[in-house]
DNA sequence: GTGGTACCTTTGAT
DNA sequence: AATCAAAGGTACC
């Protein structure tokens, strides 16, 4: 513990409109950030990063571990600079958040009321494993408990780092640590629920089916991974490998993945359902118009857009033809980046952050009320509702066409294939015919193997 | 092809 | 005190 290497205090010029780590990292994005003494600690790529932010900087630190001799930690210098373009990266710095708030509070009059208490929420370009995992997790379960289950699997299956007050941080685990025998029985015992069985496979087939390679093919090109070298990382491990393999490689670069595509890919893991491939998309490949359409983005659409209302009145619950409606709607009014307005009103609507919310919203009424009583009345209860929010009413019926054909396109997909045809990104004509997502395929796909 | 229901566990509300 | 709904859903019938 002594041993720890730990370098200075440095620091990023960003202010706290561009990024406010105090909401962005509690905000369910990530679930391994822990604040203690007021820095924020976590374990990115093999080193212990912690985290402080005053309205002009976010300074950092780094502590690397000692005993595992790698060659790089012979070179501590290396790693200041790679650390620094590490957390650009991490925190996809180079969108002007301050450019996007004002594009969407300009298309969207319920963004422009809700996001003057939240600036400062990004989305976090993380890793895709560790999102996808993590999200398998936070099915029908809350916040608290999904940061205490991926803590275990860091404490169980991670590498140990370093350690911050007593406090033992480790890495994330890779895929082959929970693709072991006995993984899912002893998840079960920690507590996992029904959850451990469909992490234990998801990892079976990540590490021994489709390839780690796979899920970094998936990301969006234009959107660089956590370190720049991580393709050439991967490519350089299975060099080796056999020559279909190599050929693969060179299909994909004729085919390019995009948002759709890899949408589909990650739904043939078993655990990971429309809502927590698009976390994956959005959160750990770099595809910002994913929105995942979550229970409180649900009710946000049917309180503030008009969705499953009167309109629509068959529709109550979220069905999956409603799930492409919702998103086509957030894409059409926030554009590109529709994902990270999401995850703005997403925040403003989480219990946990209800007091920066009323907080803001009574100063704001207390401006409004001088300047038009009529609108002060619909505002000053708990719950605001819109006001001069017309302008943004769904077009129901369009949506409903295009989530139909979209519908049919998806069912069709839900057909047995051999486990071979699945890794491989698919020619755009039969994208929708080779995937499959019953438990007992991948049940084959795993003892295949 | 849709819509309902079970699934693990914890927590906060009645 | 006991019961219940909800928690950033998915798989299966």
């Amino acid at each position: 513990m002594a041993s720890q290497k730990v370098t200075e205090w440095r620091k990023l010029p960003i202010s706290l409109t561009e990024l406010c780590i105090e909401t962005t990292l509690r905000c369910g994005q990530s679930f391994r950030w822990r604040k203690i003494n007021e820095q924020w600690h976590c374990v990115l790529k093999g080193r212990l990063i912690s985290l402080k932010q005053d309205p002009t900087h976010l300074h950092y630190k780094v502590t690397w571990p000692t005993s595992t001799a790698t060659p790089k930690n012979e070179h501590p210098q290396d790693f200041e600079d790679d650390t620094s373009v590490l957390l650009h990266n991490y925190f996809a710095l180079s969108h002007s958040l301050t450019t996007l708030y004002a594009q969407w509070s300009l298309s969207d009059a319920n963004f422009a009321r809700r996001a003057p208490a939240f600036t400062g929420i990004r989305i976090l370009n993380q890793d895709a494993w560790e999102t996808l995992i993590s999200f398998i997790c936070s099915s029908n379960n809350n916040i608290s408990r999904i940061s205490q289950m991926v803590l275990k699997l860091c404490t169980h299956y991670g590498p140990y780092v370093a350690t911050v007050e007593g406090e033992a941080f480790h890495d994330f685990p890779g895929p082959e640590a929970l693709a072991g025998e006995g993984v899912e029985a002893h998840l079960r015992e920690l507590g996992f629920g029904y959850r451990a069985k469909y992490i234990a496979e998801t990892a079976g087939c990540v590490a021994q089916v489709y390839g780690e390679r796979w899920l970094l093919r998936l990301r969006n090109p234009g959107v660089p991974a956590l370190r720049a070298a991580e393709e050439d990382i991967l490519v350089k491990k299975e060099e080796g490998a056999e020559e279909k393999e190599s050929v693969e490689s060179k299909a994909d670069l004729d085919n390019p993945p995009t948002y759709q595509k890899a949408h589909e890919a990650l739904l043939t893991l078993p655990g990971v359902g429309p809502k927590v491939s698009d976390c994956v998309c959005l959160m750990g490949l770099g595809w910002g118009e994913s929105v995942p359409i979550d229970t409180h983005v649900w009710q946000i659409a049917q309180r503030d857009y008009n969705f499953g209302g009167k309109g629509s009145a068959k529709t109550k619950t979220l069905n999956k033809a409603m799930y492409v409606a919702v998103g086509d709607h957030f894409r059409k009014i926030w554009g590109p980046q529709a994902g990270w307005a999401q995850s703005v009103l997403f925040t403003a609507n989480l219990k946990s952050f209800s007091e920066q919310a009323a907080g803001v919203e009574k100063k704001r009424v207390v401006k409004v009320e001088e300047e038009s009583q009529e609108e002060m009345v619909t505002t000053a209860e708990v719950v605001p509702k819109p006001g001069k929010n017309k302008g943004v009413v769904v077009k129901i019926e369009e949506s409903e066409e295009m989530a139909a054909t979209t519908s049919v396109a998806m069912s069709r997909k839900r057909k047995t294939v051999a486990a071979e045809v699945i890794p491989k990104a698919e020619p755009d004509a039969t994208v929708q015919t080779t995937t499959t997502r019953t438990l007992r395929s991948s049940k084959r796909i795993k003892s295949q193997v």
